[in-house]
RNA sequence: GGCGAGGUAGCUCAGUUGGUAGAGCACACGACUGAAAAUCGUGGUGUCGCCGGUUCGAUUCCGGCCCUCGCCA
């Protein structure tokens, strides 16, 4: 049995994880929490991104934060080997996963075996993206065969870019993702999805972001930018905790949970679970209370 | 007080040689298969500072007023 905790960015779920923790431990469990956060992964970028403080990870030990070194990519697939086998021995050794974090992709990535392509040569892989600089993406659109074309959005950088690459290291690329979305997962598992009103949501980003402010700052400035991978580059506030723009910071995680949000509605099986202004201990209560 | 610049969407601004307006961001909804805190799609934002004048018609031209910023006194 694993139970997975989702909900949009500072809905409240590492601490309600720990409350569910304590309900838990109280019925003979042992919990241990997985994180499926892509950023919270990485080591020196724990405040900016919200992971678990070392007094939370007191009270529940969490695998998987801050273990990768921010120079480092990482990726879904590589992270869905490592989550398997974190999982899979937590459930070996008797003990219940919790798998939390924020980042859908990757807890489904956790959750199920999803049919991946590989990765691509990190040389081809380059080429593309110099291509897609110096000519746009609307030109790579333009080169893809028919079939795959009419699947991606001509202005879809990204997608273009890894499909392109694909097709230039001989791989076709996947373009249903309907298997996303069924509920075939690795091990039985309770699927919970926080959700908050939007006006709390938008306190609690607020509150969260004006709290890390100093620490965050200091965490950005130490880091080298220079050194840091283009997928820890991608964290929320790097530049603006050095500048100071709150609102920004802000309106980014807004518009971030609102992504979250509608990954989460379309996640199957999902129990949604209202915060309704309760503490983390009672959400945790009633997330465990006997149906 | 004088001179100058400006007042247009929630914000920053563009624009209309006179036919009641548009970008980015914000906001709402959605997509998502090895970059996912990424990337992308769709949508509405509105007394165009106020009051008059000219005009078939003024946000646009003219006059007055109010407000903001800068320089000078």
């Amino acid at each position: 049995m694993v139970i997975a905790l989702f909900g949009p960015t500072s809905v409240g779920k590492t601490g309600i994880a720990i409350s569910m923790a304590n309900l838990l431990r109280a019925q003979g469990h042992d919990p241990v929490a997985v994180n499926c956060d892509s950023i919270q992964i990485y080591r020196g970028l724990e405040v900016i991104s919200g992971a678990a403080t070392r007094e939370e990870r007191e009270q529940l030990e969490h695998r998987l934060v801050g273990f990768v070194d921010p120079a480092e990519e990482m990726s879904a697939g590589t992270y869905a080997e490592i989550a398997h086998r974190e999982i899979d021995s937590l459930l070996q050794e008797g003990k219940l996963p919790l798998v939390v974090g924020g980042t859908g992709l990757w807890l489904r990535a956790a959750l199920s075996d999803l049919d991946l392509r590989p990765p691509v040569d990190e040389q081809l892989r380059s080429a593309v993206e110099r291509d897609l600089r110096e000519r746009g993406a609307q030109a790579l659109h333009a080169e893809l065969p028919g079939h795959l074309s009419a699947k991606v959005h001509p202005n879809d950088s990204n997608r273009i870019a890894r499909w392109t690459a694909l097709l230039r290291n001989g791989i076709e690329p996947l373009t249903d993702a309907s298997g996303m979305w069924d509920a075939d997962l690795r091990h039985p598992t309770r699927m919970i999805g926080l959700i908050d009103t939007k006006e709390d949501l938008a306190r609690r980003i607020s509150i969260r972001v004006d709290e890390m402010q100093f620490a965050a700052r200091a965490e950005a400035e130490a880091l080298d930018s220079k050194g840091l991978g283009r997928t820890a580059s991608a964290a929320i506030g790097l530049e603006e905790f050095r500048s100071g723009d709150q609102d920004s910071i802000k309106a980014q995680h807004r518009a971030y949970a609102k992504r979250q949000i509608t990954w989460m509605r379309k996640i199957p099986g999902v129990e949604l679970v209202e915060r309704n202004g309760d503490s983390d201990a009672e959400v945790a209560a009633r997330i465990l209370q006997p149906r």
